[in-house]
Formats: structure tokens, sequence, C-alpha cells
DNA sequence: CTGAAAGCGCTTACAG
DNA sequence: CTGAAAGCGCTTACAG
């Protein structure tokens, strides 16, 4: 690979010369310039970046912590990161934690020493600390979907809203016995829709039922076992309200195999809809989030904070985002 | 962030003596050791890693090139990848191309300058010149799932004997007009499903029956459409292969929507089965790959690669793991 | 067993 | 408008 001596040899002038004239950082006599363009375009000279991180102090890298991609919601929110990191010259490594604290440290770790110039995190919660620490050192952290920690800029949903809308769709429906599979709740998000959820079942009068297993909660297994547990519990439930779409299919599932029909029997909803939802023998109601938009907003956060003057740092600031409800055949 | 330089003050010693103590790249006195994990231990030493990678040519970072994430294979597939790198201390960073081959080479180009040791691409195709000139700089480059290049290492699976043993085993059911939804004949794997399909189905004496649609080919749309059209010009069809998942679940779809019986009246299944398949109302019978230990293995001969010694480095090799069938509800 | 020096490829004050 | 020099934080021959 040419390197920046080898242009400036060809070139005929100093290193730092070519420097200033490939970054457009300060005047370059026009002449100069253009014999420095020939030579770099002769030479296909391509700038060192890691050179260039060691030298500015600056990665041009995002690390993007998340739980997991498969079938959630997040694939979709990394492309609105993504999208806009290379916007704006950012690289984007990402990392799965599994809802695994401990991976989750570990990650957190190599991102940290691997000198990433920001994190995006759905965090499990658990390594505020760490976080925290991280943030000290000037690298900004971005909370996504998971507002866990105070003191560290986020880009959520409204969840509550999600909970107590779902409820009251369902009620006018002619829903008068609706579960809701509650999910994790030391996880703002399924904490939030639960707190809806109570609301709105408080203000019509119904009865609170709820349902969740031992299961790892953002998957298939964890809606059909708790949908199981429901309906085995209250024989008369005419709704089911899935934290997330994986749940939902749970739960259509368990519909199916007990021969309860859809929607007439029983209605199905999530209130974490992605693209799965549509593409179902049945399609699944849901509150979708605009997930690209609020990676989107994420990156910008962390690159806003990255260009901003040193003297003028943006301070936390938390974004909530609201989700619309889209009407399909499970209800 | 403390330095090296700051240890080494620390402990009383030079930078090298620390380098070679923290590194165990050579003998250090027992006793000096001792003084320099302290000190490092003391001030939170974490080396820098780009320092490192500037000095030694090596970032430690292999860059993954994918079609996409969501609803596909890849994601399994991707996480064999992050858990054998891991494993060997790389990071690694995703690119995601929509199968758009501008964007792949505007990717790679991005990965190159970027500095990365490696790279496993599921490839266009489109951009053959570009890989092998990466690769004639020395880096190592595994196609995965797609061997499109010749001269490029490649991790693949045995596609023709997928489409063969599908129809095979459909034929053993009963069905007698079996349809295939082609594919993108450009991409490899989708050409050898066809291929394999084609040779049981001559085998059988049965009648070629395929079809496809404009749309993005690892789609819902794509597999709603051509089942939709194999549906319209064959009436008497009792079986549809899709390529992919996500293929299968716009086949069912479809057939839903027709009114016709799944698997009495039409049987599908899938030649790429992946956890989607599980969580389905009528849930799908599909091949599956051994998605995982593809990944790892793509990402071993990376690492095999870069660990070896510079005069023995290994050369061209091809994998190709078998697929099984897994029978389910849709046949 | 350890130190001093060079250098990876850049950027950026500092002169002139 | 451009050059010379310093330095980012490491690693690694080279001496001794």
């Amino acid at each position: 690979m040419a390197t920046l001596k080898d242009v400036a040899r060809l070139a005929n002038v100093d290193v730092s010369t070519v420097s200033r004239a490939l970054n457009n950082t300060s005047y370059v006599h026009p002449e100069t310039k253009e014999r420095i363009y020939a030579a770099a375009k002769e030479l296909g000279y391509r700038p060192n970046v890691i050179a260039r991180a060691l030298r500015q102090g600056r990665s041009h890298v995002i690390g993007v912590v998340l739980p997991r991609l498969h079938l959630t919601i997040f694939s979709e929110i990394l492309q609105g990161i993504e999208d806009e990191a290379q916007k704006h010259g950012y690289m984007t490594t990402v990392c799965v934690t599994e809802d695994d604290h401990k991976l989750e440290r570990d990650r957190l770790a190599r991102l940290r020493d691997s000198g990433v110039d920001g994190i995006i995190i759905a965090a499990t919660g658990r390594n505020g600390r760490i976080l925290r620490d991280i943030r000290a050192t000037g690298v900004p952290v971005v909370q996504l979907v998971r507002r866990q920690e105070q003191g560290l800029s986020s880009v959520i949903a409204d969840y509550e809203a999600c909970g107590y809308d779902a409820v009251k769709y369902l009620y006018e429906k002619g829903c008068r016995s609706i579960g809701l599979i509650a999910g994790a709740q030391h996880l703002m998000p399924y904490r939030g829709r639960y707190e809806g959820y109570k609301k709105a079942v408080a203000e019509l009068g119904l009865e609170e039922i709820t349902g969740s297993c031992e299961r790892e909660v953002n998957s298939f297994g964890y809606g059909y076992d708790s949908a199981n547990l429901l309906l085995d519990d209250n024989p008369e439930l005419d709704a089911i309200i899935a934290a997330v779409d994986v749940q939902g299919l749970g739960a259509i599932r368990a519909a199916a195999e007990r021969g309860l029909a859809i929607p007439e029997r029983l209605r199905i909803m999530s209130l974490t809809g992605h693209r799965v939802g549509r593409m179902l023998e049945t399609t699944m109601t849901s509150m979708e989030m605009p997930a690209f938009d609020m990676g989107a907003s994420a990156a910008q956060l962390i690159i806003d904070f990255l260009e901003a003057d040193p003297k003028f740092k943006p301070s936390e600031r938390n974004t909530s985002f609201s989700s619309t409800l889209v009407e399909r055949e499970t209800t």
C-alpha cells in the first residue's frame, strides 16, 4: 500500500503538505494540490485509518451492543444506526449479548479497549457502573430501547402508551378478558408496557391477567408457554397481548394447537411489531415502533456529541418515540 | 487512560520491558514482572489496540459482508463467525449489502481502508475483481454460502443435494406435480438447488415446474408472488419447494389465501431452514444447513491463515456442508 | 535479563 | 503557502 510518504516523494512536496491537500485542512496552492492529487491517484493512495486514528485519538467506529438480532426489532434498528453512521463516515461494530450480563460486560470491555468513539447499547441493566465509567472517560454512551440507567442519554419508545392503547383497542373489539404476557419486569420496556396495561385494565374495570414463565424472555418459547399458562388458568380469556413478535408467534401457535379460532375466539396482538407480523398465515396485529428512525436517532446522538466543539459537548438527552397500531388478522 | 509509559515509570523499568512482560513475549525476571503487573493493575492499564495495530500491521478485526440479516440464515451464520472470532481474540465488523453490488463495492472499499485483517463475504458476484485485488494484498478472503469466484476459499452447503433430496422426499409423500421457486440463477445456491431439483424431476419422469418473479429474491414477497404464479399456471400442483424460509412463508400465505389445505392439498417446504420454521402456526418442513458451524468454519479459515507462519500460508480451501431434512407440518 | 532507539503512518502546531 | 519536527502508544530488532 502506498503511504503519504510515497505520494509526497512523487509530488515533490513534504508529507505534511500532502496531508493538508488531501484532507482540505488548510490552503494549499492549486498547482501543488493538482500535483498531489495526481500522485495520489497514480499510486492508488488510501489513507491508513489506523494511523489516523492513533494520531487523532478517534477511531470513527461506533460500538453497538444488542441482546440479539434474529427475529427482533433490533435488526431493523441496527439498519437505522448503520445508515446514519455511514452517512457521517463512521463504521459500526456490533456485539450480541443474548441478554447475558457477563457476556455484556466482556463485550463492553472489548469495545472500550478497541477504542470505539461511542457506544449504543440495549443493556441488560446489570452493567451500569461500567457504562458510566466509559462515559466518564469522554466516550458518549446512548441507551437504546431500554432506559436502564440514569445519567446516560437514551432513545426509547413510549411503552406505557403501547400497553394502554392495546387494551383500549381490544376492549373496543369486545374483549373483556385480556391477558398480558408480561416479560422481564426489570427491563424498562416490559415494565412500561405492563404499567400501561395495568392502568387501562383498571380504568375499564377489567381483571388483571398476566402470565410469564422461566424461559428466555424474547423468544417463541416464552410466548408459547406463557400463553398456555394464561389459557389454562383463564378459560374465558378472549385476548392475549404479547410484548414482542416472537412471543406473539408462540401465542398464535398455542392457540392453534388448542383449536381456538383467531380472531373469533381469541385475539392476539404484539406490542413490538416488526416485519414478520406481515408474513404469517394469519397476519398479526401489532404496535409498530419507528425502529429505523430510533436507530438513526441514537447514532445521531453519538455523532452530534463527537463532532461538537469540545467546549460545548451536548449533555444528556432522552428521546421517546411513539408507536402506531397496525391492525391485521389476529384481531 | 494509562499508557505503557505510565506503567514503566511506576514500575521503574523501560517501556520495552513492560511490553515484554505484559505480552509474555520474552523472559522477564519474575520480580520485575511482579512489579510490572502490580503497576499495571494499580493504574488500570489497558493496551491501546490501535497503537498496537499500527505497529504490528494487524488490526485483529475481521470484516463480514452479508446481504441481510433479518429473517435469513445469515444471522445464525454470523453467530458462528463471532463465536469463533472472539475465541481467538478477533473482533468483527459487519456490513449489510442488501445484495446491491454498488453498496457492496462501497462497503468493501471501506473495509479495505479500515485495515481489516480478513474478509468473509456472501457476495453478489459482481465484485470479484475487487475481492481478488484485496486478496492479492495478502488479506485472506473467504466466500460464504455463495461460491461466486474462483481462486478464493469458500464455505458452502451442498445445494444440489438439497434440491435433489427435497424432490425425492416429496415424491415419496405422493406428490407428482412439484413446483420450485427458483430464485436468482446467477447466485450459486439458487442455481445449485435448481440443478438438483431438475435432476430429480428428470429421474422421476415428472414435469419441471419453476416459478420466479421480479422482486428481491430473499423475501416474503418473492415467495408469495412466485407461489401465486405457480398455482395460477398449474392448478394441479401438489407441492412447492421454496429456496429459503421467507419465500416459504410467502408460499404458505398464498396457499392460505386460496384455501388450499396444507399439507393435504399442497405440501410446502424450504431448502434453507432456520429458526422461524419451528415458530409457525403450521410449522414448516425444511432442509437445515449447519449455519453456526458454517460461520465458525469460515472464521476459522481466516484465522488459520492469519496465524500461520508467513512462509507457509495455507492456500485456497473449499468446504461444503451437508444439510439435513427436518420434517414438520407443511409436508 | 533489560534498556535505548527506531519506526508503524499519520496530523498538527510552529516557523518562516 | 510549505517544510521540519514532534508525537499518538505501541513493538521489536539490536546491544550489552
